[in-house]
DNA sequence: CATCCTTTGAAGCGT
DNA sequence: ACGCTTCAAAGGATG
């Protein structure tokens, strides 16, 4: 597998980690992410970030932190900004890092829940999962959050990271609340409300923490009858579920536990929609994958039958009744949902396909570490998800949708292409990849790492000296999409990868271009292209095509 | 209103 | 085993 360098261990201690990961964060703030970016923004954020980094960021962890806030209309933000700030206050003064400054970025950390090393249910400190948010304001995991590790326990489980974390303050907490969409302070959405109302008998009831899942936003109520932070965290052998938040404190509540808080939590699943399904899990946890017609209706129109549920009436098919489980999420969609308000915020582009582009390249550019936080996360998704629907498979949401996408690969031509695509904003990208570190080839090697040790070893290289800089970036939209991954998924074998990767490339991306015209205006470099592109197979597609604006070529 | 677009990864399905 | 397809999220754009 993947040798991560580190190896490791799992002792490593947190030592190790924490250098590293603090690595990290200084180049990375250091050089990507901000680079440009952030300047316009400077001002902005500086003013609102301002006051609460003050202590031991340093200059340059500083710019990373205060990360303009684009949108500070909203007053939600700047109420968040001011919890956020405060928390960073508290962050530091509880020396949430140990390291006297952590540069850009602060790490959430997760508790990492399905590690299996923990079977108690006690957090340790070295099992948690760091997300790191490098600017608050964003989309919180909210997972993230939460945790409160006061649970002393050894490092011998994961590397992770090390953090010391005080029990009484949860980093997160107040960041957990930015996500504009869902929340609202002072005004918790409806279906946050902290009662859950029982599919059956239509009573509302409270949620025990421990049926929660991390998926489930929290309700204020719940939160506050929280035993135990981590009580709920281990529900069954091993298994765990994402974490949610465990001992908020914060003083909304609400806002903590926001869905988007998390950006493992999936925004998808709100309370509200729980519905036994038969299937429950033992755990009780409703799984937020189903998805109520209410709530959220897909676009497919299928729906959720879990209003049937209630109240049952007539449906056209059985099937339908069932409510519809979702697939879970995979690791780059974990990833997308944490980061997406980020981008979202620093640039003015709102289409999702650009978006999106920018984050699969930003998802290259991660460590492996990194990487291998979304992994595991995804695999614990999976396993929960597993278990809470045990006969659902893929393929029960296979041919549901209605649209489909018609191979594109051909179809397009030219004439679209020029039509559609073309945004500009990849002058901007080239900067970026100056610098990243991945010293090891393709991130994604390490598919799930099954332990997240393993995961971990080492930070990111260092050099970032490579090639690739030099290399222009074009990519466009690979020719064809589907498979690329295999790379990834398997990662043959170290760095078999690198092959192709290294000279390659990867990391040349062009900007992204979407097949119709995004406002890329305001796109920054930043956004785009991170530190260090992992090359993976695929994107030696993009390669072959360099220039093309196209998105999708023909084969 | 429905679908497209776009990304990566997982899983299904077909050969 | 291999390759292709579908779906997962998201939200503006398009038909």
């Amino acid at each position: 597998m993947p040798q991560l360098n580190g190896g490791g261990g799992d002792e490593l201690g947190a030592n190790d980690e924490m250098i590293s990961f603090k690595d990290e964060g200084e180049q990375e703030d250091k050089i990507s992410e901000n680079v440009s970016a952030e300047r316009d923004l400077d001002d902005v954020k500086s003013s609102l970030v301002n006051e609460s980094e003050n202590n031991s960021s340093s200059s340059d962890s500083e710019q990373t932190e205060r990360r303009p806030q684009p949108r500070p209309d909203h007053e939600s933000y700047e109420k968040a900004r001011e919890y956020f700030a405060e928390a960073l206050r508290r962050q530091q003064d509880g020396g949430f890092f140990k390291s006297p400054h952590y540069p850009g970025y602060p790490f959430l950390m997760i508790p990492d829940l399905s590690s299996p090393y923990l079977s108690n249910g006690a957090l340790s400190p070295s099992a948690r999962t760091y997300l790191h948010m490098k600017w608050p304001l964003l989309d919180v995991p909210g997972t993230a959050a939460l945790k409160d590790s006061r649970s002393p326990t050894p490092g011998h489980l994961s590397n992770k990271v090390p953090v010391v974390q005080h029990a009484h303050m949860h980093p997160l907490t107040p960041l957990i609340t930015y996500s504009n969409e869902h929340f609202s302070p002072g005004t918790p959405p409806s279906h946050l409300s902290p009662e859950i109302l029982d599919p059956k008998t239509g009573i509302p009831r409270t949620p025990h923490p421990s049926e929660l899942s991390p998926y489930y936003p929290l309700s204020p109520g719940a939160m506050g009858q929280i035993p135990h932070p981590l009580g709920w965290l281990v529900p069954q052998q091993g298994q765990h579920m994402y974490p949610i938040t465990g001992g908020f404190r914060h003083p909304y509540p609400a806002l903590a536990m926001n869905a988007s808080m998390s950006s493992l939590v999936s925004s998808r699943f709100s309370p509200h929609i729980v519905h036994h399904p038969h299937g429950l899990h033992q755990t009780g946890i409703p799984h937020p994958a189903i998805v109520s017609p209410a709530i959220k209706q897909e676009p497919n129109g299928e729906l959720s039958p879990a209003a049937q549920a209630k109240s049952p009436g007539p449906n056209k098919k059985e099937d339908e009744r069932k409510p519809h489980i979702k697939k879970p999420l995979n690791a780059f969609m974990l990833y997308m949902k944490e980061m997406r308000a980020k981008v979202v915020a620093e640039c003015t582009l709102k289409e999702s396909a650009a978006i999106n582009q920018i984050l699969g390249r930003r998802w290259h550019s991660l460590s492996r570490e990194e990487q291998a936080k979304y992994y595991e996360l995804a695999r614990k998704e999976r396993q929960l998800h597993s278990q809470l629907y045990p006969g659902w498979s893929a393929r029960d949401n296979y041919g549901k949708r209605k649209k489909r996408k018609r191979d594109n690969k051909t179809d397009s031509t030219a004439e679209d292409f020029s039509m559609r695509n073309k945004k500009p904003c990849m002058q901007y990208l080239p900067q970026e990849k100056m610098i990243d570190s991945p010293g090891s080839s393709h991130g994604s090697m390490l598919d799930s790492p099954a332990t997240p040790s393993a995961a971990l070893a080492s930070p990111a290289a260092p050099a970032p000296t490579h090639s690739e800089q030099a290399q222009p970036l074009s990519l466009t939209t690979k020719p064809d999409r589907q498979h690329h991954y295999p790379v990834l998924a398997k990662p043959p074998s170290s760095s078999s990868s690198s092959s192709s990767s290294s000279s390659s490339s990867g990391s040349q991306l062009t900007p992204p271009l979407l097949s119709r015209p995004l406002p890329f205006s305001s796109l920054h470099a930043s956004l785009l292209s991170p530190p260090s592109p992992y090359h993976h197979s695929h994107h030696a597609l993009y390669q072959s095509q360099p220039l093309s604006l196209v998105t999708k070529s023909a084969d």
